[in-house]
Order: structure tokens, then sequence, then C-alpha cells
DNA sequence: CAATTGATGAGACAAGGTCTTATATTTGTG
DNA sequence: CACAAATATAAGACCTTGTCTCATCAATTG
């Protein structure tokens, strides 16, 4: 079935991502902590500087530097997913069970970003993926095209 | 079926590149010439950076801004594709007619792009498609994972 | 608490891409 | 074939994003 998502985030991601980190020998700094949980919150993907300013404004401002590195070893961790959504933009956003898993509508006008899922799509994926020269270890789809309000007041 | 390209690159492009953007209204101009006749060269993308070297090398050289203008222009004509392969780099290629569209397989670790191509991605992308909430005009599939090359070696 | 080791912040740096402006080409017209 | 008008281009300043280094700070351990 395909849809747009609409239901609420998941919370747990949080600890599972604090739990992963603390397994894999990272101790719990203040900025890492704050980060996760800024991620926690969200549902679909944010860039690195949205970010940077979310956490300044809302719980405490953490350096450049830090988002960078903690998004990286989150990624690593497969905790977070990195999304080029075009024009340049590369936005992050927490990795959540089965259930989570997404792709992403983009609007070419207003640069809207919607997420959406397809489990016909999933199955056609992993049976390319099976055929294919390469390991696979992750897929990305994005659509491209105009959204429901910017086609109107055109 | 998916298969990797093994054939040689549509030359016809070109021409169809020139003309479309004559009936849009642009002038022949020796930067822009030279551009189409690079792209239309290639079987699969370059970055920008790539292409004014390639410039520069084998015809004559042309300006940054240039390059990037002449490749926005193109976009917008839906002559040429953006792709974004991860870490930042971003490529451009000649779309060409149903036979040369195609995806891509990226190795994380060499950064090798290779391009594939699959019918039944293909139909069930034009499904999904329809049942989304976005007029889509275009799609874009990356998998990710490690080539061969680098699995051997590791 | 002291020592050790990892985490963080600040800013220098690099690469990719955008914008401005002066100059060069193209095109239409007399 | 000039010439004027309009577009195309080159060069480089500039901005944004992301990386790297290093000095400082905080968490852990005994
Ligand atoms: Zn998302
Ligand atoms: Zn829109
Ligand atoms: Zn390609
Ligand atoms: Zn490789």
């Amino acid at each position: 079935m395909t849809h747009a998502h609409d239901e609420t985030a998941p919370v747990d991601w949080a600890e599972r991502a604090s739990e992963r980190l603390a397994l894999a020998g990272y101790r719990r700094g203040g900025a890492r902590h704050n980060l996760i949980r800024l991620l926690a919150a969200q549902r679909c993907a944010l860039s690195a500087a949205e970010l940077q300013e979310a956490l300044a404004h809302e719980q405490r401002s953490v350096s450049r530097a830090s988002v960078y590195r903690i998004l990286e070893e989150l990624e690593r961790a497969e905790l977070v997913a990195r999304i080029e959504v075009g024009q340049g933009i590369v936005r992050f956003e927490p990795i959540r069970h089965g259930a989570g898993h997404h792709h992403h509508l983009v609007c070419d006008h207003c640069g809207r970003l919607i997420p959406f899922s397809d489990e016909g799509l999933e199955r056609e994926l992993e049976r390319v993926s099976e055929r294919v020269p390469l390991v696979v270890a992750e897929h990305d789809v994005i659509l491209r095209g105009e959204c429901a309000a910017c086609s109107e007041h055109a």
C-alpha cells in the first residue's frame, strides 16, 4: 500500500541511539545528548545547518564540528540516514524500524519534502538489488515533481 | 531484465539539445555548443568540475559560471539530469529516450558510479508515481553498497 | 582527587557553487 | 556590410557547506 505518512513518530529512537552508541564505546556528552534528543523529535529530515540552529534556539548551542561529527557517528551506526534531495541540499533523519522506512517526494518548485512508503516498491528494490554487480547496503528513491500547493496557484 | 549498460551511447542527443534550446529562444554560443558536444559523448554522469576540465583539455576552456549556467538551462529543458551520489558530489548526464534511461549504483567505498536499468523497477516506479500526492515529473533511484573491486581487497 | 582519555568549541581551511560586472558574440536591421 | 540591441561569456569576488586542527573541557577510572 502506498501512503503518505500521517502517524506520529515513534519516540524510543533516542534510547536506542544512546544505547547503541554507548555499546560502541562512546561517552555521553552534552552535545551528543542534545542532538539525539532533537533528532528523535523529528519525523523527517533536516539539514545540518537547520539542526544546529534548532539546537541553539531550543536547547543549547552546539558547534558545527560537533554537529557533523555526531551525525557521522550516527550514520555509521545506522541510526541516521543522509538524504540528498537536490540543489546540493543534504538532510539527515533518524532511521526507525521497518515500519518507519520510507522514501521521499520533493517539490521542484517550493522544495517541500514529503515522506512516503510503498511495500511493492520495497519488494521490487530488493529483487533488483540481488541482480546487480554490487553488494547493496541501502537504497534511495526520490520522486520529483510539483506538489499540490504549487500546482494550484501556478 | 536487469543489466549493466554495455552498449555505446546514442549520438543524436546533441542535435536534440541544440534544437530544443534554439526553440526556447537561446542563441548559439561557443561555450554552450562545446559543452553540449562534450555531454553528448558521455554515457554516464560527470561533475561540473570534471566537465570544465574536460572542456579545457579537449576543446577550449569554458568558465565555471558558463558551465553551471548552461547545465541549468539544460536541466530546465529536461535535457540533462542532476545526480547526487553522496559525499556532496553532484554529477550531470544527458537524458536520453526510453532506451537510455537508467539508474545508478554507487560504491560507498571508492565512489565508483555504475549505471543500470531494470524494466520491472520502472513499471513499479510508474505505478507508485500515480498513487502519490505529487505530480511526478521524474524519479531517481540509487543503490549504495560495495563494488566488486572493493569487496575483494577488503 | 588525579590521571587519562574521549568530547567539545572555535576558527582556519577547502571545495563547490552563486552572483556581479565588464567584455565579447550573436542577431536583426538599414 | 555596418551598426545597434540583446544575449552569451569570462573572470573573479563572494557565500555556503563541510572538513580539519588544536586547545580546552568533561567523563571515567582507580
Ligand atoms: Zn524522511
Ligand atoms: Zn511545492
Ligand atoms: Zn548515469
Ligand atoms: Zn568500489
